[in-house]
DNA sequence: ATACTTCCTGCAAGTCGGTTGCATGAGAGC
DNA sequence: GCTCTCATGCAACCGACTTGCAGGAAGTAT
């Protein structure tokens, strides 16, 4: 998925956003990006720039706070951005942390569907965002290959 | 839940442990908890001490090594202990992190159990820890007396 | 009881992600 | 082009985690 500078100026317009380069070379990492990104991961992904890493944080927080580009994930205290494509669900599925690699990919199901529970704990549980930690299939496969 | 000194030296002994005083208390006060505890949480429930924070850091590090104390949450990044009690499942079970109040509790089900997937990533998935992010009952209640 | 070896502690410092204050500089509407 | 407001760069701070080093204590052997 990508995004072109005219989409990504109209999208900042209806939130009242300049279009500034930083900004927009954000967005344009995001939209690239199949996984929501950390503010490191970002700052990798745009290479040599002379763009203060604060600006970027706070690029992200503006986008965040937008609604562009929710916290899809918090796995590890590390604040992971993602685009809210239009066909998207909005990253409203899990999310999977990989403890071996880091990288944090998006669970093709729903699995809040099949989880049921009863007392106080019913109503949190249903609206909780569900986050695994595990070791991703990538890295389970070149531990299998590769032991020690 | 509690435990005697001669249990925590005898816990200690069984993995070669010195039975320290700081060490001791930390058992202590694990024992007592009814959730994770975070370094932080540890330091807090300690109250006023001599002790520095990096020595208790140490200790939860060397129980966690040792397999008595491992990190059952990593909710936000916070590495949380908890000891493994006899009678306990290892705290194998799914974790809730209230994003409200920050604490972490234990949910008495076996979520893992209702979850099933294909694919590449039906391993990664059933061996995953699970984490929910949500607001826990107590925040939910409060939060509909006092809206705003 | 004493000596000794090894582990533990206190202090200090450093890393990393997140966050903010302030002065300067640049977008966007007029 | 002017101007107002927002964005940027620089610097700094916080909290959790982590480590090096030298002195001190636990546990064991003598």
């Amino acid at each position: 998925m990508s995004i072109t500078s005219d989409e990504a100026r109209e999208l900042l317009h209806e939130s009242a956003l300049r279009a500034t380069a930083p900004r927009l070379a954000v967005l344009r990492v995001l939209a690239e990006a199949q996984v929501p990104l950390s503010h490191t991961e970002v700052l990798v992904q745009l290479g040599e720039t002379d763009w203060d890493p604060a600006t970027i944080y706070r690029n992200l927080v503006k986008l965040r706070d937008a609604g562009i580009a929710p916290v899809v994930s918090r796995a590890d205290g590390i604040d992971r951005y993602a685009l809210v494509g239009t066909e998207d669900d909005g990253h409203r599925h899990p999310h999977f942390f990989c403890e071996d690699c880091g990288r944090v990919a998006c669970l093709p199901v729903q699995l809040t569907a099949s989880m049921s529970m009863d007392g106080p704990w019913a109503t949190s549980v249903q609206k909780a965002m569900v986050q695994l930690r595990g070791e991703c299939p990538e890295c389970l496969q070149r531990a299998a290959e590769a032991p020690r």
